[in-house]
DNA sequence: CATGAATGAGTTTTCATTCAT
DNA sequence: CATGAATGAAAACTCATTCAT
């Protein structure tokens, strides 16, 4: 699992930062995805975590660290529901059908955040965007680790230098539902979608 | 061709508006790709365009026109290289795989710019933002074009509810190389990636 | 009649400077009394006016010069309907009756322009504004006259030293129709308002 | 007395509001005297107030908000003194002349004031001016109630629909003071015009 | 004489951040 | 630890005026 940059914080008791910050992250996911990661104030995001602008400052540096918090955690929230999800299957070839599958799902259900990590990404500082990156790099490890399985098992055929990218082809296809979802949603239901995209990439990994 | 919202100009002579706006586009494509949009000011605007920030708005009525105009100007860029090499092969599978190395290697060139329309186009107001979206569909279309007349000479065999979708996968997928070109070119030259996708694709249309 | 301050005009031709200051002075009193002074821009007027911008500057020189024609062209169109009407009557006392009525329902078809002298005025540059000032003074210098005619022929009974003052009433009980007009004219008619105020002006006057 | 729009504010604490906004009124009214609403800007305002421009925008929300505050604070002001000086009086007709005496005196003292709000109203959005213009309305009454004690307790002989005009009237001529000042100091001094002016409103209320 | 494109000083307003309480 | 008043740099946008054509 990659790792997580840690925001300095001027309280010291860590229970409490994780539960203000869980307040903030609640808010400032809200007001990013409805407005925008710029066009939402640090008042804002004070007022709706329920703490005053001071005390926001007191768990934040800087409203970017609020970007990188909400990033982190929409990652991690990817991130541990398909850690609950993707090894099941007798096989690679059927642990990859499922977890294509409910990785598109959760895609659906997250497209609003898919679409803000892609739009507000490059907001972050240098060093921020290392770690979400790696994060993004991460997910997408997570299905090259199961191709490998598949071709280990005799399940997928598929060169060892295309893993890495059909790995990203399912992942990218997978996010293609949110960002494109207002014209593809008026041509495919979502399990139209899965069903075609699963038969497309399973059709690139036969001899 | 899809339409293209036109922008109020306090200057009447159309000529001018054109040169002064290719002005303040070039200036603004650069300056958006550095900075982005909500950290490029609008005096930075008129001052790579080289002119006063007061003839700037001669030009335009608001920061969201530069916005538009820039996207605008991509998505016709984009439109008229491929309107140019397009339509080149035999038949609809050799079209088709002319087109996709040609559009991926475009996406390559113009990969700041693929990376600017996703990360900046929500900022647009509602109107503009279904212009754009329309050209983004618009070239979309073209790829289904190739892919129908493919159909029907025999040379690329897939359902006809497929062909939207296939084309919309070719599309995001050139796209890709651009918004993930920091990790892809790590692993594969454009001509490797090219390649890989194109096969993928066509294994996906064949009896 | 007082004089009216010059105000210079890089055209030469005075019968084209009259021609073109009346259709810049048309449309300026509409736009004043419509917008204010601060609110109309140089641009509104010269396209009211049916020239350009350019042009506009060829008959003035700054847009306070503008404000003073206004100005000068509303005391000149109340001191013409004043000359016009003002000396019928057999006696001074005949006279004033006569001249207030026929003040007062000026004053009711100028509210508008009222209104706009007493506002924006302040906006004048000093000379301009002695210049106006001097006008209003005028017009009350009218009603001087007539009731010093009215104090020779009898008709009229006032301490010398008061005449000036009453001629000030006069004038001001006569705007102030005009800028106090949406309480008044909740509970009068003009004509009421008329004969009321006539009344006790002449009560004021009587031995 | 008349109710007063209350102006939103960023700070919460109500004692600092106010002590805040006595500060900004108190720069205000000298800027807006001195030269005008348009002509005073915000950053003048703050920095006469002694506070920084952004503190300014903590206790209101736009320029005209000042603009109010500033009208009713004068208006407040006038009703005070009013309120203190203006019962006295053995009968109606006494309570008045005293009254007028004081009123005029008044409206000596604050002459500028008069003639701002006279001038600067106009740039009040819709709901503030129907404010000001309410406690304009309730200044005249109060001369309307003494008006009918007078005529109640047989003092003062005036037709019932005459109360509201004459009340207007004494108003008015009390403000001409104040903005025809330039030249009726010219012949009369303060209490020349209030014995005058006094006499002329009596003689209108005889039988 | 007529024109309108060019200009930049100046305007209002916002907002991330700090720091005294 | 919590608070929110104070701040000023910076932003978008306007507009009277000029001057080359």
């Amino acid at each position: 699992m990659a790792k997580t940059k840690s925001i300095p914080s001027l309280v010291k008791d860590p229970e409490l930062v994780k539960i203000r910050r869980g307040q903030i992250i609640r808010a400032a996911v809200d007001l990013f995805v409805e407005k925008g990661f710029h066009k939402t104030t640090t008042r804002e995001i004070a007022r709706e975590s329920g703490i005053g602008i001071g005390t926001l400052y007191e768990y934040i540096q800087s409203k970017e660290d609020v970007l990188y918090l909400v990033c982190d955690f929409i990652h991690s929230d990817v991130e541990q529901k398909l850690d609950e999800e993707m090894t099941h299957g007798r096989n690679g070839r059927e642990t990859l059908v499922n977890a294509i599958r409910y990785f598109y799902r959760v895609m659906d259900g997250m497209q609003d955040y898919v679409l803000l990590i892609y739009q507000e990404m490059k907001s972050l500082p240098g060093d921020m965007l290392r770690y979400v990156l790696a994060k993004e790099e991460e997910i997408t490890s997570r299905f090259e680790r199961i191709l490998e399985r598949g071709i280990k098992d005799g399940s997928l055929v598929l060169e060892p230098d295309s893993v890495k990218l059909m790995a990203h082809n399912i992942v990218v296809l997978g996010q293609m539902w949110a960002f494109r979802r207002w014209v593809l949603s008026r041509h495919y239901t979502l399990d139209q979608y899965i069903d075609h995209q699963t038969s497309l990439i399973l059709q690139g990994m036969q001899g």
